[in-house]
This record gives structure tokens, sequence and C-alpha cells, in this order.
DNA sequence: ATATTTTCATAGTAATAACGTAGGATAAGT
DNA sequence: ACTTATCCTACGTTATTACTATGAAAATAT
């Protein structure tokens, strides 16, 4: 249990990587896959979503690629999480009472309800922004020239 | 990516059960199987776990069963969980940093570890015996001819 | 125009893990 | 002895994950 998905941690450091670019000039996914030592393919898939999730937009043909949608500071985890996983639910009777035939009024649902509203908040309150300024700032002094 | 297994669904509901009994007597995993409609069978691959975990203890033969080996004040989620789940890591990189090629310090590492870290606590704060007086306070009142 | 470069779309596959079952050995009370 | 329970090893099935393959569609450079 508990695990986060490749897609996701992939997604995110993609985007990462992205935000690192003005939003109004497009990189493409063969660029990308080559920094982050992801599999291009795999990024296509990733990006379907992103794109779908209004995280990205793209430009198609030569010279082509993706660019944030907006700001980093505008852009939450949580936001790209749903992006990436669809609808996220800890325990599906969470979102969906009837799929069991315990009373709706299940004290084990409610636990798993207020639990997931928990671990849901901290990507909420974590922008793109946020992460990139408290995680990736050492990693950003290392590699300076990449913004030549 | 995070949905919480049936494993640990499933023990949860049958600690909590077990909680309902006074810890010197035993009840046998036919009766809770019943009455949480889980699979006998199955419930005995998990009560191996919370036994080794040092959650409950066993008496074999007629008239054995399980029983807590604590009090429910003294046993927290987080432990039954592990208990259950073995070693839960968020992102495998976060115990082990040698499995990525990345340096150490790598930021997104450092973002998984403290998410990791505030998903747990929330675990660890939650004892055995709150869960049960949070959640399960109306169930009990539903059916407090289970007491007698 | 056409060649090139990019995203976009659909579908397939291999490995892994989750969920649950089978069958019986072992222990202990009646 | 008989019954009731845990304990143990292993197997099977299903679903998901993490990719890969193939190629169409779009847009720009030449």
């Amino acid at each position: 249990m508990f695990q986060i998905s490749t897609r996701f941690r992939y997604g995110l450091r993609a985007i990462a990587f992205l935000a690192g670019y003005d939003p109004s000039q497009t990189v493409n996914l063969h660029f990308i896959a080559e920094k982050e030592n992801i599999s291009r393919k795999y990024l296509e898939n990733i990006f379907k979503l992103l794109k779908k999730g209004q995280i990205v937009r793209s430009v198609r043909g030569r010279e082509g690629g993706y660019a944030l949608v907006r700001k980093a500071e505008n852009i939450t985890l949580y936001e790209i999480m749903t992006a990436i996983e669809g609808h996220v639910t800890l325990v599906d009777c969470v979102e969906n009472s009837d799929i069991c035939k315990r009373n709706k009024d299940c004290g084990v649902r409610f636990f798993w309800k207020d639990y997931q509203e928990y671990i849901g908040e901290y990507l909420k309150r974590m922008t793109l922004q946020t992460f990139m300024d408290k995680y990736l700032a050492i990693d950003n002094e290392n590699d300076k020239n990449k913004w030549v």
C-alpha cells in the first residue's frame, strides 16, 4: 500500500523540469525525456493526461512541445496528481458508499474519508513554485548553465 | 496510487471488532469473519501478521482464538499498519537512496520523505481507542446487544 | 511542395502484486 | 478420542502497472 506510482513520480519530475522554462516557449518531450532519464513514449502518455488536466498546453509539429499553462505558483501538486492519477480515493467507498453493504454512516468510512482529506491537504498546500524553491533549489545551484 | 490495501482495511476492522472484547478472553476467527463478513482463510493470513507484530496474542485449540495483547489506548493504527503491510515507504528511494542513480541529496527524494512522514503521523497519533471513540461510537449505539 | 519534427491516439505485452483458496499439520480443551 | 481452533506452505487467478509498437495528424523549415 501507499506506493506512489511511477507515473506520478515521472510526471512530477517532468513538470518540475518544465517549470524551469519560460511558459511562452515550448519544450519538446524528447529533450525532457533525455534530461530526466524517462522513456519518451511513456512521457507521451503522461503528458496527454497533464494536458487534459489543464496543467500544460501543447504545440504540435516542428519546434513544438509543451509549456505550463499557468505560472508555477498557481499550480498545486494536488492538481498534478489528480491530472495524472485521475480521481484518487484511499478507499473506494469514500466516494461511493453504495459499493458496500454497510450503512452510509459507517464509521470506518468516515475515518478513511478524514484520512484521505488529510493526505490531500499536503499536496493542495504545496504549489509547484514552493516545491521548486524548497526542494530543488540545491539542484539548480549545481546546474546553472541549464539556463544558458 | 494511494489505495489502501484490502488486507489493511480488513485487518483494521477485525482489530476494531476484537477491541470490543475484554483482552482476557479470546475471540475466534470464525466468529470475527462472520460478523465482519471477511473470508476466514484470509483473516488467518492477516492475524498471522498481527501476531508477529505484537498486536494480538493467540490461544490454540478448542475455546481458543485471539485477543489484543495491549489495551486499545496503547495501540496506534500505525503499528497495526506496519504489522500488516510490513515496512511501508511511499517511494523506494526514501529508505534506500542507492536504488537511484541521482545523488543522495536529491530534492525530490527529500520531498517524498517529508510527505511520507506527514502521512505516517496521522496514524501514529491515532490510537485504537481514539479510533473507536471517534468513529465507531455510533455503530455501537446501533448494536448494543452485541455485548450481551 | 516536401521532408522533418513534433504531438496525438490506440492497442498490445510482460512482469508484478493483490486477493483469496486449498489442504492439511499442530495444539489444546471436553 | 473427538472437536475446535490456530498455524503453515503453497497455489491460482485477476487486476494493475509500466512500458512498447505502430502509425496518423499537424505544423514548420527548407
